[in-house]
DNA sequence: ACTAAAACATCGGAAATACCGATGTTTATA
DNA sequence: TATAAACATCGGTATTTCCGATGTTTTAGT
């Protein structure tokens, strides 16, 4: 039996992701017609056609399917590796992260600099945004690792693995004081909530029902740094990690109590990898429970 | 970034493992110049060297290595879609078994036939041989399965995957009758016994030490119907698993003595695959204790 | 309903590259 | 020390890939 041309299945794998030929034309630097031509060859020598023309685009034949099942997983491993090759001839290695921008930035921070050795041997390129729009660039292999608050979404996508870091409970600040106790209080002010599409926007929406607590809400934010940014300058109240409580205490700021009953989680989601990047394996190998409890973290070795 | 070209990473692999550029151009029905300088292309677009000359054959360094472990994924995946590809064309799907000399024939026919639709749509071809052979012959995708007595071997390689069908006591045959009462009439003929090499020929030699019976060994034999020949037509005493007593009995054989102390054990063995082989899948979902007790299997439905 | 745009398909020539023969170098073997 | 068996290199040829031009079908817009 004759060999394949594994070029041409890349071919054809770029038409199967992309969803057209002129698209993975666009993608593989080539004219549509050159790409249609390959398939052709592809075709005969697989004996059956791949793409059958519905409309004006094409959609995969039963047999492209099954290719594709192949092809989808030899080209992602061939991308991994030339990820991994990437970083391993680039001097200084990079570390491409994502951070939800719902996470409190100071603990994404400890954690991130806790695996990253300070030698300077490793470089830190954080991106800050939604939960899923970071997935998708975990998906396409342009992050290393996504630092978030929900893990939920992972459960979708089988080459992505997650692990739960630590969780740590949350306290209300304000630079105003109140008359009543908490958490009646928070009736009192006007509040710095974040998004409903949070975890803890979710949690602190039920906490209020559940304690029957009628609450003003001034603002509602998906990034929780611009929600702490409104609450310095402001009279709002604001949520925090409970761990942060000196920090932002010596910023003038009052605490208005703390609650166990909602958890800040934090999760890493990461691609299941043959060769997992370095700052990825400590991340892994590190126990962060010290870090959760205020305390400073030991590294494991690898 | 370019795109790779994935030929050459099919021809890198070839090399890899063939072990040498001539053989690797033998297979790919080229001429080592060709090999060669299209390997020197990918070396630089890789940006290093795959492998470095020692002596007069080459050794892959320590790039090359990391790229064939990519590249063994992928054209594994590969063959393992070729495959499924042809025997998805051919009319009459082929199911090719392998079944290791030492195992009994009748019971081995017995699980094949269960698994075989009888309308004729499979076409069964089977391969006797010693399990290494049949092992390597599994490796390289040339067989769907293998039934053997030992799954030891098994465990060196990960993609190999084994299941356990189950056991069955053995008896003695032969065509004299001896007046001392079992087990020691076996000291008075003369034995035909499974090679030591084989799972039931290394139990037999313990359990004759464990049992204190000296014995005469007339001939050892890797293959269980050449023995069973050579009991039919001589005076040897040969073993036989219980549950076909009657069958023997019938051909004039005396039976000396059972034992559950030995157990002819089955065992299959089959490539780990995205899609496995639909006779594979039928008998990994098959319950063949009944068959081991003597009694008709039970076929489940997929 | 007609036109324009956006898909994919086909064909023939041009550009790229894969391939081989000849030859050289090194190393193991007889 | 000769010989065979590896791999490496070079230059020309053969093959394949690629693109431009052109055609067909379908969708969208006016």
């Amino acid at each position: 039996m004759s060999h394949l041309n594994y070029n041409h299945l890349y071919y054809f794998w770029m038409i199967y992701k992309r969803g057209s030929v002129a698209k993975a034309a666009e993608a593989l630097c080539l004219t549509p017609q050159t790409v249609t031509g390959q398939i052709r060859v592809l075709e005969t020598r697989l004996k059956g056609r791949l793409f059958k023309r519905v409309g004006r685009s094409l959609e995969p034949s039963e047999l492209g399917e099954l290719v594709f099942r192949y092809a989808d997983k030899m080209f992602s491993l061939s991308y991994e590796m030339l990820d991994i090759l990437n970083y391993q001839k680039t001097e200084s290695m990079l570390f491409e992260v994502g951070i939800a921008d719902a996470l409190s930035k100071a603990l994404a921070s400890r954690v991130l600099l806790s695996v990253v050795p300070c030698d300077g041997s490793m470089q830190l390129a954080c991106f800050e945004s939604t939960h899923e729009s970071l997935m998708e660039r975990l998906r396409e292999h342009k992050l290393d690792m996504i630092l978030s608050d929900c893990a939920g979404e992972s459960l979708k996508y089988p080459e992505i693995l997650s692990k739960k870091l630590g969780e740590c409970g949350i306290a209300f600040f304000s630079s105003e004081k109140f008359s009543q106790p908490f958490p009646e209080c928070l009736e009192q002010g006007k509040l710095l909530i974040p998004g409903k599409r949070t975890s803890l926007g979710q949690q602190l929406y039920h906490w209020f029902d559940d304690n029957g607590l009628n609450v003003n809400i001034l603002g509602e934010f998906d990034d929780a740094a611009m929600m702490k940014a409104f609450g310095y300058f402001n009279q709002g109240i604001f949520v925090a990690p409970s761990i942060y409580k000196q920090d932002i205490l010596s910023h003038d700021m009052h605490l208005l109590g703390e609650t166990n009953d909602i958890k800040e989680v934090y999760h890493v989601m990461f691609a299941e990898r043959m060769i997992q990047h370095p700052a990825v394996k400590r991340l892994l190998a590190t126990d962060f429970t010290d870090l959760f409890a205020g305390r400073d973290p030991q590294v494991q070795g690898l």
